[in-house]
Order: C-alpha cells, then structure tokens, then sequence
DNA sequence: GGAGTAAAGTGACCGTGGTCAAGTTTAAAT
DNA sequence: ATTTAAACTTGACCACGGTCACTTTACTCC
C-alpha cells in the first residue's frame, strides 16, 4: 500500500517544476539542464530524479500543462465553418510545437494517444485533442463541408498525423521567409478531409 | 579548395561503417556505443567525429543503405493493383523501421525529403520513396482504383505522414500479440486514398 | 518523550557522446 | 632528396544525464 506524499516532498515537486518553468522562460527548451533546475530549486540532483523518471518525464509535464492551456484556448474558439478555418484554429498548437525541436521530439514519445497511463498530462492532452478533432469534423461533416465517408475519430487520427508530419519537415528546413507550419498543412487537411463533389 | 581525401581516410572511413555495421548486427542499433566501434576500428575516438557529424550521422549512413536496399526490393515488385497490394508492399520497410526506436528517430530527422543536402544517402532514399509510391499511385489512379482528383506526389507525402504516424503509435505500446505496424497503415491508406464510388 | 520505521533527500560516482590543441603522415613543390 | 603545408589522427579532457548506498527527516505507536 502506498502512503499518501508528505507535505516536503510536494513543496520540492513544485520548486523542481517552478525554476524548470523559469530556465525554460529564459533560454528555451533545448537548454534546460538539469544540474541548473537541482541548484536554483535547492535540492540534489538525485531528488529529481525521484520525482520525475528522467529529464524528458519532467519537460512532458511542463510541455503538457502548455498543450491543455492551448487546447483550453481552442475549446473556447467557435467550431470551424470550413477547412480553412480548422487549419487556422491548429496553427497556435503547431506554433507552439515548431518553436523546439525538443517539444516536438517529447510530444510524439508519447503519442501513443490511447495509451495505458491516463494520469500523464501529455497523454490527457492528446486524448482532448482528438475529441476536439472530432466533435469539429462531425459539426463540418453535419454542413456539408467535408466527406462523410469515414468516421470523425479516423479523421482527426489521420489530421494528428499531418500535424506531425509538417512538422517534421519544418525541422529539415531553413526559414528565413515568414511561413508558418500551418501554411503546408492547408493542402494535406483540403485533401484529407475533401468535400465530395 | 578541397583535395580529394587520401586513400587512408577512406579506408579509416570504411572500418568504421564495417565495424559498426558489424556491433548492430550483433547488439541492435540502440546499444551501439562510440567506443566500442573506434576500438574494433582499432582508431581513436576523435577519428570517427571527423568522419561523422556526430554518432547520429553515423547511424544515419548505415540506415540509410539498409533503406535503399529495401527499396531496390521495392522496386523489383509489380505495382501494385489494389491499396491492401501496396499496404503489403510497404510492409518490410516499415518492419525494419519498427525493429528499433533508434532506426525511427534518425529517419525521422532526415525525412525533410526535398532537403538540401542531397548527398547524403538517407535523403536520397526519401527521394526514391516519394518517386516510387508517385508512380505506384499513377498507376492506381489510371485503373480506376483510387481518387484522382489529387496529384500522386501530393498523396505520396500523405503515405508518408501515415508511415510515420503508425510507426509513432508502434513504439507507445507493447505488442504481446502477433500484430505488424502495417495492419494499423490499411484502415488510413483506404480512406486516403478512397476510390470515389 | 523515545524507539522504530518508512519516506525523502543527498552527492560522489559512472557511462557515454563529443571537443580540440597537439602530434603524425602524406604528397605536392622545389 | 628536402622542404613544407595540408590532411589526417590522437587521446586527454569536458559536459551532461542518470544511479545508488547512505544520511536525514517525519510519522507512528507504545
């Protein structure tokens, strides 16, 4: 049986994920160092790893409490009116996403979105995007706007995909000129999701 | 100017693919250690770094030429006749990339396909894909058996963003049953790719 | 209070990838 | 044959993530 965690080893979670949130503020991502994240949160290197399984266990939790504060901004958007409108509702995710490649690499680890740990907010954040995903495919399959021919659930399996995949690309490329992620996203989600003729 | 390199270095470079190559026949690419191969490579350890970017780059040569054998083998195929004939087709590379973690993630980085570094084996091997999966798709768009209101190359980076993303969910679960990663691929090529009635 | 026990935290230590100033070999130039 | 500069290689060194036997703290029961 498992005792309930003392008060101590709460304050030290919250100090470890405090200055953690801190060091990534001011240097990104791709910095963070875990010796940095033990000596401003006072504690010994080897508590960290006491509470979280290693570096990337504690950057999920961070990069998932991001992901649920972007799916909270989504939820309150109204639900799209056409394609185009969808691809613009992903763009402040996939902006999120793009800004790191570390983000990226995390977020698809544990992208197993139907996955046995439900308590990991990553895992949580995926299984919100998906019912997002869907719940807007059914409002546009309702008007018309897309195809009808496949389930809302396959669909946003197949957007996640996408999403993925445009990010991937934007890592292999430079980008001096002003474009986004979502701009390549476009045409897969029109070809994707094609209204029939 | 750049001379051409003295028939020393390519030797140095070819022990060292050798002997790799050798250490992940024997152990798998995720335990190969840097060590291990300047010592069979009977080098020193700065050696391998002046040769290779970093140990990535390394993997990234060896996986690249397992990836152009299989798509010789690819190649060697008849097309495909139906979308579940080239699910099958694709079925041994996506094996040999789900063998391994490691394997997924270098192909991963590299895959921005139209990159510029052409030289480099595993962007050639995207360029081989992406032309052959076009062509496949020709072929099934002229009998009839697939959309045609896309462009081939445009449903050729789909598959690719399909490949990808069963492979992602092939590593966040554990398979005690006899599944492949290519029985989650047909369900999302048939609607992809979906005949229109 | 004090003894006993489980939780929490510690920091010296290790493995591994990667660097770089210095040394050695090669081959072109004279 | 000698010189010379570039190509090539070396290995001590560093950075960083992660471990684990041990110490300290906090809770429980008498």
């Amino acid at each position: 049986m498992t005792r309930a965690p003392q008060k101590r080893r709460l304050e030290t979670r919250a100090a470890l994920l405090r200055e953690a949130e801190g060091l990534i503020l001011e240097n990104g991502f791709s910095a963070l160092r875990v010796e940095d994240v033990v000596e401003r949160a006072g504690v010994a290197k080897g508590t960290l790893f006491s509470h979280f399984k290693d570096k990337d266990g504690l950057l999920a939790v961070l990069i998932g409490a991001r992901v649920m504060a972007l799916m909270d901004e989504m939820e309150a958007q109204p639900s799209p009116e056409d394609v185009e409108d969808l691809c613009d509702l992903l763009s402040p995710l996939l902006c999120f996403i793009a800004q790191d490649r570390v983000v990226f690499d995390i977020l698809l680890r544990y992208s197993g979105s139907t996955s046995a740990v439900i308590d990991e907010t990553v895992t949580q954040s995926f299984h919100r995007q998906i019912n997002q995903l869907s719940a807007w495919i059914s409002v546009l399959q309702n008007t018309g706007q897309i195809r009808q021919d496949a389930a809302p659930e396959l669909l946003a399996e197949g957007i996640q995909a996408f999403l993925n995949h445009v990010l991937a690309l934007w890592f292999c490329v430079d980008h001096e000129n002003g474009e986004t992620p979502s701009s390549a996203l476009l045409p897969l989600l029109q070809t994707w999701l094609a209204a029939p003729a």
